[in-house]
DNA sequence: TCTACAACGTAATAGATGATACGTTTTTTG
DNA sequence: CAAAAAACGTATCATCTATTACGTTGTAGA
């Protein structure tokens, strides 16, 4: 099976009359722009009748020039979207925080292993366990994020928000086996190493996301990302550990894809309903 | 001397009528293959009447359309060019994800200008104006996230949470000079469309956070800034969203050092004392 | 050589497209 | 605050576009 227009041209190249073969190369010789033109810049280009172009664009399987001329864009959007709009010179904007907060990123990831991910994607599966999440002043937000995804893949998700009395007494509901995951960067909040503590005692699984100088909840924390937060800011930024939910996200996504599919569905006939 | 018609678009961005420049912006978010179809695909895409479209492209200088589209296709033709072996055999998904987020930020960055984010500031930071944020599923912790910084440098700063009939009884406050920051990406929500509409009839000033396709609350807003959420994912990235919200924190923090220096103060002792 | 069929171009047409004139709204200027 | 200018969308039109019908030419097979 092709998975361009050009191998599609090449497969069926031979089985084409001579004018169709001959548009077929004008094609493939100017790829793939021409195809964006009319069809009667095309048949020009190619010496061809406009009818001839018509017939070869069906022959390769398009209902018309329109839809062959979107396959096109598509092929050629998918082209553009990755390292080659690094080359085109545009401004600088070097703002210095933006190349930081990038690093951050980078270096985040480059100190992560996938063995790690791997072992809190295994915890998050599970379908016995429940999930609860919760972060700091700025980082409860990431927690929000995380849980509004997880909430559609599978069930026993929730988000500890309000007042702290009011993570205290969901504790009731958290046993052995279900997970915790706290968003805590300096400066670290008391109110959630001590909710940590509480719940590390019951013997709940905590994954701790924090910043490079690993919040004192680490010390009762399973599993332990520490994400880098320093830019030249007033503020310290939480773009890498937001990165490393979606990660999470994504891999947590794709490891549930089967038990989820009937989860999602369901959930957008309520939505529809 | 621009080289690049995206060269051409950033110089003159500024001096551009709005909606002119929400067409630039439309531009430059699918750069350059929005501007290979039609008129009428082009203005639909970017909430303007086709004739903005066609002034647009006679204020970059061009004739016609037809010349414009030519410009392009040059343009893309030549880049074509290079020989860029693009081998997609590339199996490790999860490197390949982050490196599109970091794409997606950087070419976030790429396409906006210091002009839009001093303007907006500039609108934040008036002391006058109120600022309400919201959110849809997945951005709307992107709005706590900002809301929860902002609130510490100025007053009158307040995150719209909860159910919709909420937001609509807190419409009762908004008046002319306040600003609505809206975070809304695909799937847009209807609700976000609807309560966008209404402020917007009221006078308030909409900052929309979208993504490269544009929500249709950017036909209300006042400034747009499309971010590029597109990762070989389940789910779309909204992490490029994310640094903006950092970048418009910290250059507003900036901004309003000298004010918020005695309020940060005050709230230190506060919440020690 | 004759016949049947495929290939191909010409011409006609319905629909879409770019362009423009004009009235309304918004912004700027004095 | 009033007048002028700019911005913007609606409605319209001439043009261009893709598509189809059909007649002509080329070609393979008997």
């Amino acid at each position: 099976m092709a998975t361009s227009i050009a191998e599609l041209i090449a497969d069926r190249m031979d089985a084409m009359p001579a004018r169709e073969r001959r548009a077929a190369q004008t094609l493939v010789a100017n790829y793939p722009l021409i195809g964006l033109k009319t069809v009667a810049d095309f048949s020009q280009q190619a010496g061809v009748s406009s009818p001839t172009i018509l017939r070869f664009v069906a022959r390769l399987g398009f209902h018309n020039y329109a839809e062959f001329q979107s396959a096109l864009q598509d092929e050629l959007a998918a082209q553009l979207q990755s390292p080659l709009v690094r080359t085109t010179t545009m401004v600088d904007t070097s703002s210095e925080t933006l190349d930081a907060t990038l690093e951050n990123i980078r270096g985040t990831f480059l100190h992560l292993s996938e063995r790690q991910i791997a072992e809190i994607v295994s915890l998050l599966s599970n379908p016995r366990s429940s999930i609860f999440l919760i972060g700091g002043r700025f980082t409860d937000p990431i927690a929000r994020y995380m849980a509004a995804h997880m909430t559609i893949i599978r069930p026993g998700v929730f988000h500890l928000a309000g007042q702290e009395s009011n993570w205290r007494d969901r504790l009731i509901d958290m046993g052995k086996r279900d997970i915790l995951v706290v968003f805590d960067i300096r400066r670290y909040q008391e109110s959630l190493l001590a909710f940590a503590e509480t719940a590390s005692r019951r013997g709940i699984h905590i994954v701790l996301l924090t910043d490079q100088w690993l919040s004192p909840i680490a010390r009762f924390a399973r599993h332990v990302i520490a994400g880098r937060t320093a830019v030249p800011s007033a503020w310290d930024s939480s773009a890498a550990l937001f990165v490393v939910a979606e990660r999470l996200i994504g891999e947590l996504t794709a490891a549930l894809e089967a038990e989820s599919e009937a989860r999602i569905r369901d959930l957008e006939a309520l939505r529809h309903g």
